[in-house]
RNA sequence: CGGGGUGUGGCGCAGGCGGCAGCGCGCUGGCAUGGGGGGCCAGAGGUCACGGGUUCAAGUCCCGUCACCCCGACCA
């Protein structure tokens, strides 16, 4: 390709709406352009990076014995509602309504379709198993697009499907595609982790994330460097600590004005948050009053809260709500004198605290020096806590690292939730009627762009991995006014498609600065510098991952540059 | 959906105290250049997000709407 004649335009400025390196990167190297919050469009060389991974899944996909099909992005409602999902996605699917006034959406995920067209076709325990796989646009209007191409309301998304005859089986096909995902993610040269995951909402079996670990994702997960042991922090249990050793103080109440927050209660009393027992009070379904108990230095999941009740219907309540409860404001809720209506869980980090400062629904005050069995007694205990660096792992006690990490996968084995109720069966052996078995798998293909910018880049830009580059080598001309070298680059350029490299000659008029800052923002793994040394026969070769440079003879650097891409791309 | 912020040539920004709409990059033409977004000359390009209001006069003040970004809760 030569530059002159290609459809890429780079800038100069850091585009202003973008915070992520990634999305800061993509822009700004032209592969990407923003239409509306968290839609984007592809430009050439972004779809080249764009076919590149998709090749590379499609590839391990096909060696895994997965089928490709191709469903349709728009689709009626009816298969949603045999599912319940049309009302139970809720406000994140994009829905519209025909001619005829026929509803449909556009496509988030596809076990409805797949499951209807699996049904179908298969009747006999002999057509099992089965993965079928796509990849495909999909549309997800999020509560807040994020980050560029991370969190977009339309995305490209390889997603598949397992159909099986029994359990056994679909842990198979579940083993299947963990292997196939591991493979997926080297060979896309990235470095991910695999964390065991919430089975959620959905009711499955067993569920894995796969994750990166960078600032712009949005799941937290933890893991152990002892034991191996690594989930995503939602599902991590924190069980009760030790009692506390320590003398115990008589009781007082004290008076604390305006500590409503537990810094200030903290601080104007001279007293480590750890000391102090919070009360958090939610309103469940709108109307239930739930109050949770938690150590004053830890912080509520509301993930794991949502798993203790069983819905995801619950919110904080508001300054009136508290006051028409409990008769107190915020920072003076307590689990003392409460109406019979309050349902009281105490977190397990509330457990051995003494001489502890607690809340008594009273403005303004304070009890200090409490201490349970003596001055209240424990409820019921759960595990609501959020997980922290330091916190034991599970496993082997060891301390836990938490971390920021961006989910790139999602293996779930689902079970019968979409063939139970869209009567997807088969017959075994016996010539009985059975549900079939199935698991479904996702990748963020799109997502994987960002993530792959977020761990190969630098100040001046992208360091592309050689397999996904958009073009493998760069040829730069310094001076295009002289004849010599721009025959020279021209020679290379011809003899570099002819050896199958993917190749962009830069060959616009422009100064040579311009031209290095463009190849180093854009991240062209090998660059060919055409200059004042073709004089001396040479060239120079330079390689943007190390940053190393070498003189090459003219005749020489061709082959050199087709060694080192075969390379690395094995 | 709660909280915060921003909307001014293609891009990045200034102007905000009401009185001729500016700068840098990019773009067009020309000249000199050619190893790190380089220099000189001459140009083109704007419904100041939208709607309403105050005023002799609004980019600027007031009210409303919309869009986008950031922080939080949810998905690949």
């Amino acid at each position: 390709m030569r530059w002159s004649r290609y459809f890429w335009y780079t800038s100069k400025e850091d585009p202003a709406d973008a915070e992520a390196p990634s999305h800061k990167l993509l822009i700004k190297g032209g592969f990407i352009k923003q239409v509306s919050s968290g839609i984007y469009e592809f430009n050439p060389p972004g779809v080249k990076v764009l076919r590149k991974i998709e090749n590379i899944v499609r590839k391990e996909m096909d060696r895994s014995g997965a089928l490709e099909v191709l469903l349709t992005v728009l689709n009626p409602s009816e298969l949603w509602k045999e599912t319940g999902r049309w009302d139970l996605y809720g406000r994140e699917l994009f829905t519209l309504r025909d001619r005829n006034g026929r509803d449909y959406c556009l496509g988030p995920t596809h076990e409805e379709e797949i499951t209807d067209l699996v049904r179908s076709y298969v009747n006999s325990y002999k057509q099992l198993p089965l993965i079928l796989y796509q990849i495909q646009v999909k549309f997800r209007d999020e509560k807040r697009p994020r980050f560029g191409l991370i969190r977009g309301r339309e995305f490209i998304m390889k997603d598949a499907y397992s159909f099986d005859t029994d359990e056994m089986s679909a842990m198979i096909s579940y083993e299947n595609m963990k292997f196939t995902y591991d493979r997926i993610f080297k060979k896309l040269r990235l470095k991910t982790l695999m964390v065991e995951a919430s089975v959620g909402a959905i009711g499955g079996i067993s569920s894995h994330e796969f994750v990166v670990l960078t600032d712009y994702g949005e799941a937290r997960v933890a893991y152990c460097d002892n034991c191996n042991y690594a989930a995503n922090a939602e599902i991590v249990k924190l069980s009760k600590p030790k009692e506390e050793e320590e003398k115990e103080k008589p009781l007082e109440k004290r008076y604390t004005p305006n500590t409503d927050t537990i810094e200030k209660l903290s601080s104007y009393l001279g007293v480590p948050s750890g000391k102090i027992i919070k009360a958090v009070l939610y309103i469940v379904e709108d109307k239930e009053p739930v109050m949770f108990l938690i150590r004053g230095d830890r912080s509520i999941d509301e993930n794991k809260v949502e798993a203790f009740l069983g819905t995801e219907n619950f919110r904080l309540a508001d300054d009136q709500e508290v006051w028409n409860i409990l008769k107190t404001k915020k920072g003076f809720i307590g689990p003392f004198n409460l109406p019979n209506k309050v349902k009281v869980y105490w977190d397990n980090s509330t457990y051995g605290i003494k001489n502890a400062v607690i809340a008594l629904n009273e403005p303004d005050y304070h009890y200090v020096g409490a201490n349970p069995g003596r001055d209240f007694n424990y409820g019921e205990f759960v595990d609501v806590c959020q997980v922290e660096n330091g916190d034991p792992c599970p496993k082997c006690g060891s301390p836990l690292r938490v971390s920021k990490g961006l989910e790139l996968g999602h293996i779930f084995l689902l079970g019968t939730r979409y063939s139970e109720p869209m009567k997807a069966y088969y017959r075994d052996h016996t010539g009985q009627e059975k549900p079939i078995i199935m698991g479904c798998y996702g990748i963020g293909i799109s997502r994987c762009i960002s993530a792959i910018v977020e761990q190969y880049s630098d100040e001046k830009g992208i360091k592309w991995p050689t397999p996904i580059a958009p073009f493998e080598l760069d040829i730069i001309c310094v001076n295009t006014s002289d004849q010599e070298q721009r025959e020279v680059a021209e020679k290379l350029y011809l003899l570099a498609k002819e050896l199958d490299i993917d190749v962009i000659y830069d060959d616009r008029d422009e100064s040579p600065g311009f031209k290095f800052a463009d190849a180093d923002l854009c991240g062209f793994p090998y660059r060919i510098v055409v200059g004042k040394k073709v004089k001396e026969g040479k060239v120079e070769l330079q390689s943007r991952h190390t940053g190393e440079r070498w003189d090459m003879e003219i005749d020489k650097v061709i082959e050199e540059v087709k060694r080192l891409v075969d390379e690395d791309k094995k």
